[in-house]
DNA sequence: AGAAATGTATACTTGTCAGTAGGATTTCCA
DNA sequence: TGGAAATCCTACTGACAAGTATACATTTCT
């Protein structure tokens, strides 16, 4: 068996590029067929065949390209805590005042958070039936993200250009204000993401900027 | 065995009243138990010889106390948002202006989330494991009480006390914002729950009451 | 005391589902 | 076109846990 292997030429270069487009696709598929309904029955009333079934393949097809249930469940919940990262990141990479920093985190934010509603909803629904790794990592990145926030509040404090009673409380507020909306946000509703993000924003916005940049941010 | 019912004496008020205290007991010493589990290790991850193990009894036991598993689930589930709905009502029902009792609700409100956590972290985690019917129920209170908040907000506002620039997603927010301290809120960590009440209190009202009546509110 | 009712445990049934072994089918290349 | 390799399915196993039938123990009342 070896030896076959060995006698198949190398295969050309972008046949594999296709190969891995392919199980990428393919990949994408399970992951957004098991996002819907992990979020609509939750995780353990969600059965792999009923996985299968939503893509008219049979559960050994899922194995081939997934660990396993719980592989599963890892790589979806950490979907969306990365894109609020980038978030973050984006923001304070910009060169300007935290309050600055701030008002183009929170939309940005509450944008991503909506985008990816199923993915954050079942990341904090679903936190107890995850491998213990991935859980710590999880909770690692959680931690970072909650620091870099909590960090970008007390320089805006210095500044005077935010006012809250305490950062790491305001932090929070904040992350649970946006992070709520994941349970009351309908795509359907008559709210679109868009709306909602401008209207969070100027609602938190109210909460952390001193009244001067609060104004100045409505005014723009 | 209808004669047999009919034979016995009809029991003594008090007798019969210890009968129920102790059933009662029982009850709770379930709920409380299967409250703990349900939070550290998840709703379906717990079975309920777990339950039974940690008080020293059998599983038909609880099956003699509690209908079954989701029955348990829904009475937990249920709790935490009954005693927020006392916290507004209470508010309500204080004679004072809509800042005022905003004033009152908010602080009282964290207290209860934070006093009931683990019953408002299953709440929130393990709706998908609730019984239809339970889950419908709840779902009304919830909308009741976010009914009552925005209208608490809304009259703030035609008064000039409070300044939101959405009363609707305010409400949604003050509510994640405080809901969220269930996920990070340690009873053995550095604050204890009167600390992050008023912490958490006075963040809020910065978000929505109007400087003058927020000042006011410090200075008390 | 002893009959009746209540409460609790032992020991089972039953259904469900994650994960897999091995075979069928397609794809790809010489 | 033959045959190897990758891909996918059919059909199973093994474990686990909810819920229960039945028997035993304990209290309660006459």
């Amino acid at each position: 068996m070896l030896k076959g292997r060995l006698a198949v030429n190398p295969p050309k270069p972008e046949r594999k590029k296709i190969r891995e487009a392919v199980a990428d696709l393919k990949r994408r598929r399970i992951l957004e067929a098991a996002t819907d309904l992990f979020y609509d029955l939750g995780f353990t009333n969600t059965t792999l065949d009923q996985v299968a079934e939503q893509l008219g393949v049979t559960k050994p097809f899922i194995y081939s390209h997934v660990g396993s249930k719980s592989a599963l469940l890892g790589e979806i919940s950490s979907q969306g805590v990365q894109r609020a990262l980038e978030a973050i990141d984006q923001a304070i990479a910009m060169d300007g005042s935290p309050g600055e920093m701030l008002a183009r985190f929170v939309p940005d934010y509450v944008t991503a958070i909506l985008r990816s509603q199923k993915s954050i909803a079942i990341n904090i629904r679903e936190e107890k039936n995850l491998d213990p790794v991935d859980a710590a990592r999880l909770a690692a990145l959680r931690q970072q993200f909650m620091g870099k926030i909590e960090t970008l509040l007390s320089r805006g404090v210095e500044s005077g250009e935010i006012r809250v009673p305490d950062t790491r409380v305001a932090a929070f507020a904040l992350v649970g204000a946006v992070s709520w909306t994941t349970f009351w946000f309908h795509p359907a509703g008559p709210l679109s993401i868009d709306e909602i993000s401008a209207r969070m924003t100027a609602t938190i916005l109210n909460l952390t900027h001193t009244r001067t940049v609060s104004k100045a941010v409505e005014d723009a």
